[in-house]
DNA sequence: CGAGCACTGAAATTAAATTACAATATAGCA
DNA sequence: TGCTATATTGTAATTTAATTTCAGTGCTCG
């Protein structure tokens, strides 16, 4: 469901001078132009009727009554979870509310746009695997220990590794049941490309979480793409590293279900062993 | 903002039976209520339209249009982001969808919850401070690397330990200036108690990323809470490492902002060192 | 069993939205 | 500059949707 305000903003050029008018009307105040009907937003954006019709249907709504209906949902949408750029000005409360907006945004844009198929075939390699690596470098190393923290719980060897020549070495010993997942957003960096490509080479199953169309991607078995954000904002980083994260949920997710019972076991081992570490007072 | 969900079943027992007939219809399907004249829903749930009206204005609607609209405002809140377990049945699609909206729920109710007044001190202890160090065990582990990552461009000497040792012996060398970043979901690992007591104990500022309330928060110098959840399902591991690394890219965003310009550079020179890893085709 | 009352739906009314079309403005071009 | 072609806008007619009125039905309770 497309947010009707963003929607106007992007059809803003192709409006016509009465349009915008109407279309300024709105935005001054959405809350009004809910609970109103055709006529009285006509004079208030001093137009007539069919001119605030024509509107609705410029910005791809099928008439009046589905317009309002619809900027009813993203008024409502709290979750108009826009990405803002953090200014000086800033008090900490409206920080706390920008990073979490842009994280939830992407979190959408993720759920949006991520590709079922390429899902499903990165889960299938996953439980077809007797052991599996994740490999990441700079922002993405912690993401690598962190799936390392979970897939081990599967009950199959599990590494996790930063290091460029530990990362040859293992590529080296790739075989057909060995699993690769390879942690990068831009999927550029040169290096690890170096090394997905030799794990794949020997046979391994390369599981790329980067951009599409990346030359990372271009040597992965199967590429499990994150959305592309053209510019690099101060977010960029921060996010990138948090769809990552989600992807490997996802990921275990997928596993662990398929798997189902006989890891069960496991995880109520780890659970047991862990209770022993805690205090409780 | 009442919820019309909840205003229908509020008043179920003031229907009468065709309103009744017309309150199942629409709880059967509230998406295509939304998008449906008065004669259809009518025909839909089989009663006369003028009844459907009479319905609306029962639940204290003006009317079947005001009901729409209201109707589609609640859907477009309410019905978003809840947590939901993962089922043995579902299929990818829906894993993805459960894990993404789990997680979108958990920010916000960080969002809602976050302690601003705890934030501020924190971030204040990091501007204050030449020296940072990060410390977490397990699942939290990652999180204290990804921290490091983020905030050595700070320009100032930044750690993160995993290592239970290396943190016993940092926290010994605590002094006035040197922060320590203690993450730790539950708050109750022994170890990482300890360490954060005696860092304090030797002066040091101690920010402990944990649940309010739990031993590690007590010593603690401020605790900047995450919501507690009962940890009982299994989004719990995945969800409390998310909101920590969001904790940790809103501090980042706090200090960045409170030094301005003096870190501006750091990040530039970094941006540039990573350009050279990177392949353009 | 029947009077009174609430409930329901058919039909009429009213209101709203959409369409068709004419008038006006605007841009392009000789 | 003046003319034509096109786009934009508004008026009026039409269609569609929502609401009200009112009469019929069924139900309750004495």
């Amino acid at each position: 469901m497309t947010d009707v305000l963003d929607l106007i903003q992007q059809h803003m050029d192709q409006l016509s001078k009465s349009e915008r008018k109407v279309a300024a009307a709105i935005l001054a105040s959405p809350e009004t132009a809910i609970h109103t009907s055709i006529a009285s937003m006509a004079r208030l954006a001093d137009v007539s009727e069919p001119t605030v019709n024509r509107f609705c249907r410029s910005i791809q709504c099928k008439g009046f009554p589905d317009f309002k209906l619809r900027l009813a949902q993203s008024l409502a949408t709290n979750g108009s979870f826009v990405r803002r750029e953090i200014a000086p000005s800033d008090d900490i409360g409206t920080v706390v509310e920008k990073v979490v907006h842009s994280t939830i945004s992407s979190l959408q844009d993720l759920e949006r746009q991520i590709d079922l198929h390429s899902l499903r075939l990165a889960t299938d390699i996953l439980c077809g695997a007797d052991r599996i690596h994740f490999y990441g470098l700079g922002a993405s190393g912690p993401v690598a220990y962190d799936a390392l923290n979970k897939f081990f719980r599967l009950g199959i060897p599990v590494e996790a590794s930063t290091d460029y020549l530990m990362q040859k070495m293992t590529a080296a010993m790739a075989g057909p049941n060995h699993a690769f997942v390879v942690i990068s957003y831009t999927g550029r960096t040169q290096p690890l490309i170096e090394v997905a490509g030799e794990a794949a080479a020997n046979g391994g199953r390369v599981i790329a979480l980067t951009t599409p169309g990346s030359p990372l991607s271009d040597v992965a078995t199967v590429t499990v793409g994150i959305p592309a954000r053209e510019n690099t904002d101060i977010y960029t980083p921060m996010v990138s590293r948090l769809l990552h994260l989600t992807l490997i949920d996802i990921l275990l997710s997928g596993v662990t279900l398929a798997k189902g019972d006989e890891v069960e076991e496991n995880f109520k081992r780890v659970k047991g062993a862990l209770a022993s570490t805690r205090r409780l007072t």
